[in-house]
DNA sequence: AATTATTGTTAAGTGAGCTTAACAATTGAC
DNA sequence: GTCAATTGTTAAGCTCACTTAACAATAATT
């Protein structure tokens, strides 16, 4: 078969998506941010970034801030979007777990066209989120009331899992944590305490666990069961 | 997302698989034949023809022929084998055209993982061919008796479609014209006639249509409705 | 046999995206 | 206020896969 590149470079499409990410996440977007999530060196962000400008994907400000053009929040949203799409489909037809799905998904985003997208969405009847809970841009998800974060909620009370941050997806070995303690969307527990170094002791499924500070600082949740 | 290769190079697997396919549909397979076929400079094919020896995934004869080693066979079904699984799903659960279908996996081919592949098997409930009849390798496909090509047909006798060799899935327009006319595989029609440079008139349908003597004498196809 | 077509190769060069090394500018900590 | 860390950039160089131009060798045609 003949070798049919998307329409964007690839790594325009890896970029965006980074730098919408890093945005969604709260996170600085600044070159040093984009060259850790990327793991690739700061003088290749360099390039891209000064590339993408060129192209009109980004604008850079005086400070540094990166951010998308309407045409890079467009190329961006798509590849976000295909990617979350993704993971519903991996997850919920093709009963992959969630590392997997994640890893599979990052390289299917940039080989899905709009005709699969369509197909994908209709089969899959119009999910507003991914598998992590994160939404999938254009589909009108709105994020429900009171949502904090887990290390807000106060001992002993219950709280439900809205979404883990694509951020924490990153992390080696953290997806296949997370879904083995049921620490997922949807699924409900109790915060049992916290140690002095932020560290949670939660609950779910009667089974108590501890989650690190910075994990219990990213997850979102809403209280109550 | 971390940008993750496939264990082998893409281009790797699109070279190895048109040598697969090429030499599947009974073409010679020298590098002339691969530089038509991916539509790249006979340069070009030159250095991957020597790189994929060096790498010992092709042997290249004394009189040019080229064959794959065991390793690049390996490797070469594991892409075609992905490339028909990816058909039968998109055309079977996304109820993509075949045109759409074909493009598309040739794009899937090298993101599909094992995993992917497995869980595409098990929904599609284990095919052995493609939607235009290419056997999946290492499905085990048995091709049925008395297969011949559709110009072998005698006027006035009825044939069934078996199989689209993957050379006309490449004629652009080809496959557009095969599925608007029924001309697929499962498929019944007579043969009408047959004019002096070899075009054929079928009939499927009821509808009478002609179709080039290439095509012809590459379509196959079993005596009898 | 002479001419033409086909095929493979060499050489030189391109662009994308990456690397390391080195350096300047800024920011933060104490 | 100084020292150290963080950040961005420049420069040089790499690999991969491709291109065109030019040429030699083989195969086909007339």
């Amino acid at each position: 078969m003949p070798y049919e590149p998307t329409e964007h470079h690839p790594a325009f499409e890896e970029y965006s998506e980074a730098i919408f990410e890093l945005a969604e996440d709260g996170v600085p977007v600044i070159q040093a941010r984009i060259s850790e999530r990327l793991e690739v060196s700061r003088p290749a962000v360099s390039e891209m970034v000064r590339r993408m400008e060129r192209e009109d994907l980004v604008d850079v400000k005086a400070d540094g801030e990166i951010t998308l053009t309407t045409e890079g929040k467009a190329l961006a949203t798509t590849i976000v979007r295909r990617h979350r799409l993704a993971e519903c489909f991996l997850t919920d037809l093709l009963g992959l777990n969630w590392t997997d799905a994640h890893s599979e998904a990052g390289r299917w985003e940039h080989v899905i066209s709009p005709t699969v997208e369509a197909a994908m969405l209709k089969v899959l009847g119009e999910p507003q989120t991914c598998p992590h809970g994160n939404p999938i841009p254009g589909s009108g998800y709105k994020e429900p009331a009171g949502v904090v974060v887990l290390s807000k909620i106060d001992p002993g009370n219950p709280f439900t899992v809205v979404r883990i941050p694509e951020e924490l997806e990153w992390e080696t070995g953290q997806l296949e944590f997370l879904e083995s303690t049921g620490l997922m969307p949807g699924r409900s527990g109790t915060v049992v305490s916290f140690a002095p170094d932020g560290t949670a002791t939660v609950n779910v499924d009667d089974a108590p666990f501890g989650v690190g500070g910075p994990t219990a600082d990213r997850i979102l949740v809403t209280p109550g069961a």
